[in-house]
DNA sequence: CCGATAGCGCTTTTT
DNA sequence: GCGCTATCGG
């Protein structure tokens, strides 16, 4: 495939398109499986549909000998699926009899790894498909991994559960959902639908939004629940008045939750646990069930998600249920349950690669694995089949700086590959000029084409510069990430119809579409509506139909009100008559006239708002088409209807793709969040706004363990690119408005000179030799001030350098001649203040000679100084 | 009630 | 520099 690597055979790299799944995996060796006639899992034989076995992933082709007489039941020789594996790879597919962690580093064919041991699991162990479990964070990943399963086993592998922490545990809750007093067709509240709940609650309990506000209450509840933290058990230990407004909200919050029969996010989690741990008999159920268990980026999980496996899994061995002194047990039910042993568990992840810890991961269950489970088995994959020995030097050099780190060390059998890249731009318009100039060149020598390459960025507000540019000169690209599909505000508002529609008690898309399209109903009426529910102690929902007793309420407002409910009964009339979602969409899309308001409107962009929703209508009708999915046991994977759909879509949050490889096309250039990079891989990568205060990012620079992971950010963003890697910053970036100089990113100092190509330095970029930092020994472009010999973008007047010694901060910074000589700050360090006292620099912008810093003078507060004047001076 | 405007604040975000 | 929210005037 791409050229690019035509002089350096690495083992590997006709592995699948660019953006191809991640963990790209050597191909397969020799003749691929064969097949022995020792099949044994009649318990599944269906009817296969034609043309099943044309969409398996090119990148694991399946021979037509893999069918006997063209059957469909590929039956595998357990020894073949280890064909092609290093020694490692291959205890981790066979490893039997205890739990199993598998540190999978960057690239070291992880997926590969776990896909062959479901196999294994099947072809060697007699495992049944139907006990199997395999969970993931994505249904991008649960996707792939159960086609690629597939693709070995065939259909048998429909029986497995191959699924998402979130769809697995809905599955579990819808099943019993009885028992624990909510309806089968619960609503799935996402992020927004959270805080919009928060807000309402936030109002109802009079609190001052400045003082607590709704936005940090709601991840505050988010966090508790990732820690398996209930409203009661807050409420009892809350202490100072904030955590008391807190326990109010987030009792309030679960019982409007309750009241509209929804769950959010972090309950499907925390409540499937609760559910396993309360009721041994259904506990019982799927440890029957599941007796293989596996986890993958399990150093992403969260503490509700590993006491989730822990319970499924029957706990670490020794673990039983609770027993009184007398070895009797305290819940008799749980007898039954000690005598089932614990499930076997295999867990893949790699501590390197955590970056959601903002998000309640917590990278001590991956560490604490072995003590969690004492007698676990633990492999470690160091060896890489993706980058050059170059990339992975430079990776492996950058995350050695982290502390409590079990060591590893990447390395590949393949070549060195050439240098990495190193650029520094005036500003972030000649950054991405760079950027677009080099893909030319690495185009037009046939080294590389478009779609073979991606640029990182910290933070999404980054993608303009590069959007505009590559507009600009003509470069096909798109942007992964940003406002997403089911974000958009067209397609939460017609979902939110049909979610009423389903569960007409959910008053939080009720409230949402009251008055969308606009019909009259306004703040004012609402609140009637909402001081009625509250004097009859109903529901804002009953309420509304009772707009009548509502009182003062305008006449006009209620025959608003009153079509309202017309129209509403009229929909759940389409509904009942037993249309599918796209009728029902469509009717919606209709009957209120939200599609008439917008093809009739002026404005552009309610043009791509049309097409939005014709998307959702396609999504709804391809739904509808889908042939219904049953498990083993005979329940439906997915229930069918408007609840099914409204599930798919509250789960799958994510339509948006990464572009494919179109065939012959030549692809687009990918543009993402370093974020949004883990899991995916490029021949070229251009990791870019590698400055101080960008990445790391200012808020993460204070902070110890945040800087930390920011390293594991620079590691998974390095660790992206196959072939050929670019690091570049600007000596000059606005953000917010404001121009602010940064200082060369600590990372790039991490990475040995040695392998890297300085294209351009600091000392070429910017007025006169912006940018290199303290003890600057890396590629920060340490050379000295320097005239400015690019030709400086022109501002500051461009005086020479003068350094103020070694560590020369943000370079010079001297005001005008005559000045005191003007103290030379970067972000991070240490000061005093004649007033303040002692500080921290948090920050600093403006142009050279009238810079201001942001400093952080503790209790003194933080300061905007202008360091013309300021009395600093840097310790 | 609705549209316009001023003001604030602002990483990352698999579900 | 932008997008969401709060507030005001019509």
């Amino acid at each position: 495939m791409s050229s690019l690597f035509d002089d350096i055979p690495l083992p590997g790299l006709d592995a699948p398109a660019p953006a191809a799944p991640a963990e790209d995996e050597p191909p397969f060796e020799g003749d691929g499986p064969a097949f022995v006639d020792a099949y044994e899992g009649g318990a599944y034989e269906e009817e296969i549909p034609d043309g099943l076995f044309q969409s398996f992933d090119p990148s694991e082709p399946v021979p037509a000998s893999y069918y006997r007489n063209g059957a469909a039941h590929p039956v595998i020789d357990p020894d073949t699926l280890l064909d092609g594996m290093n020694p490692q790879q291959r205890e981790a597919v066979v490893h039997a009899g205890s739990p199993l962690l598998i540190i999978a580093g960057a690239g070291s064919g992880k997926t590969r790894v776990l896909t062959h041991r479901i196999a294994h699991l099947l072809a060697a162990r007699h495992v049944q498909p139907g006990e199997i479990l395999a969970i993931t964070f994505t249904n991008k990943a649960a996707g792939e991994m159960r086609e690629r399963v597939e693709a070995l086993v065939g259909p048998r592998a429909k029986a497995m559960w191959v699924s998402t922490f979130h769809s697995a545990c809905v599955r579990i809750l819808r099943r019993e959902s009885k028992r624990l007093g909510f309806t089968s067709s619960f609503s799935i509240y996402d992020a927004a639908d959270s805080q919009r709940l928060m807000a309402l609650v936030c109002r109802d309990l009079d609190l001052d939004p400045k003082q607590f506000p709704p936005k940090s209450f709601t991840a505050k509840v988010s966090n508790l629940k990732n820690e398996l933290i209930d409203e009661d058990t807050y409420a009892a230990k809350a202490e100072n008045p904030m955590e008391r407004k807190l326990a109010e909200a987030y009792a309030l919050y679960q019982r409007r939750l309750r009241e509209a029969n929804a769950l959010d996010f972090d309950d499907i989690i925390m409540t499937t646990v609760n559910l396993l741990q309360a009721f041994p008999d259904a506990a019982e159920h799927y440890r029957r069930r599941f007796r293989h268990i596996l986890v993958d980026e399990y150093q992403d999980t969260n503490h509700a998600q590993y006491m989730l496996v822990r319970e499924l899994t029957g706990g670490a061995s020794g673990q039983g249920p609770k027993k009184t002194v007398d070895g009797e047990f305290v819940n008799p039910a749980e007898a039954q349950l000690a005598e089932i042993p614990p499930a076997e568990l295999c867990v893949v992840g790699d501590a390197d690669q955590s970056i959601y810890a903002f998000r309640g991961a917590t990278i001590r269950n991956i560490l604490d694995f072995e003590e969690d489970y004492p007698s676990a088995t633990t492999i470690l994959l160091e060896q890489n089949y993706r980058s050059t020995q170059t990339i992975l030097t430079a990776a492996n050099s950058v995350i050695e700086r982290n502390s409590n780190r079990r060591k590893k060390n990447l390395w590949t059998a393949g070549a060195e590959g050439v240098k990495i890249v190193s650029y520094v731009a005036d500003d972030e318009h000649g950054e991405a000029q760079f950027i677009a100039d080099e893909i030319d060149k690495l185009s037009d020598k046939g080294d590389a084409k478009p779609g073979d390459v991606a640029v990182f960025y910290r933070t999404n507000a980054q993608s303009r510069v590069f959007e505009e540019v590559f507009i600009r000169v003509g470069l096909p690209y798109k942007v992964v990430g940003g406002v997403r599909f089911y974000e958009r505000k067209e397609v939460r508002d017609v979902l939110a119809y049909l979610r009423v529609l389903a569960n007409p008690e959910d008053a939080v898309p009720l409230r949402r579409i009251l008055n969308v399209p606009k019909r009259g109903i306004g703040d004012r009426a609402e609140a009637m509506i909402e001081a009625l529910a509250s004097r009859e102690r109903i529901s804002f929902p009953q309420a509304l139909l009772r707009v009548d007793e509502a009182y003062g309420m305008a006449a006009r407002s209620a025959n608003a009100v009153k079509k309202f409910n017309d129209l509403m009964a009229k929909l759940r009339g389409v509904v009942e008559s037993g249309a599918g979602p796209a009728a029902i969409l469509e009717a919606v899309l209709e009957e209120t006239g939200y599609l008439a308001e917008l093809q009739t409107s002026t404005d552009p962009q309610d043009e791509t708002r049309v097409e939005n929703l014709q998307e959702l209508a396609a999504v709804a009708l391809e739904f509808e088409q889908e042939e219904p999915v049953e498990g083993p046991d005979g329940e439906p994977v997915t229930q069918p209807g408007l609840p099914g759909f409204l599930e798919r879509v509250a789960l799958v949050a994510d339509s948006d793709q990464i572009p494919d490889e179109d065939g012959e096309g030549r692809g687009v250039i990918t543009l993402m969040t370093l974020h949004t990079a883990k899991g995916l891989e490029f021949p070229v990568v251009f990791l870019t706004g590698m400055e101080d205060g960008v990445f790391p990012h200012m808020r993460a620079m204070t902070n110890a363990k945040e800087l930390e992971e920011e390293r594991r950010l620079a590691y998974v963003g390095l660790t992206r690119a196959r072939e050929r890697l670019y690091l570049s910053r600007a000596v000059l970036r606005s953000a917010w408005g404001q121009p602010s100089y940064n200082p060369a990113s600590r990372f790039l100092e991490e990475i040995p000179v040695t392998l890297v190509d300085e294209r351009r330095t600091a000392a070429a970029a910017g007025p006169s030799g912006f940018g290199s930092r303290a003890g600057g020994s890396g590629l920060g472009g340490s050379r000295l001030g320097g005239s400015s010999a690019g030709g400086g973008s022109g501002f500051g007047s461009s005086q020479s350098g003068r350094r103020s010694g070694p560590a020369a901060g943000w370079g010079k910074s001297a005001g005008r001649m005559n000045d005191r000589p003007m103290v030379t700050l970067a972000v991070g360090d240490r000061v005093t203040h004649d007033r303040f006292g002692l500080g921290t620099v948090v920050s600093v912008t403006g142009p050279a000679d009238d810079a201001k810093a942001t400093i952080d003078f503790g209790a003194e507060g933080t300061k905007q100084l202008l360091l013309r004047y300021a009395p600093v001076e840097k310790l």
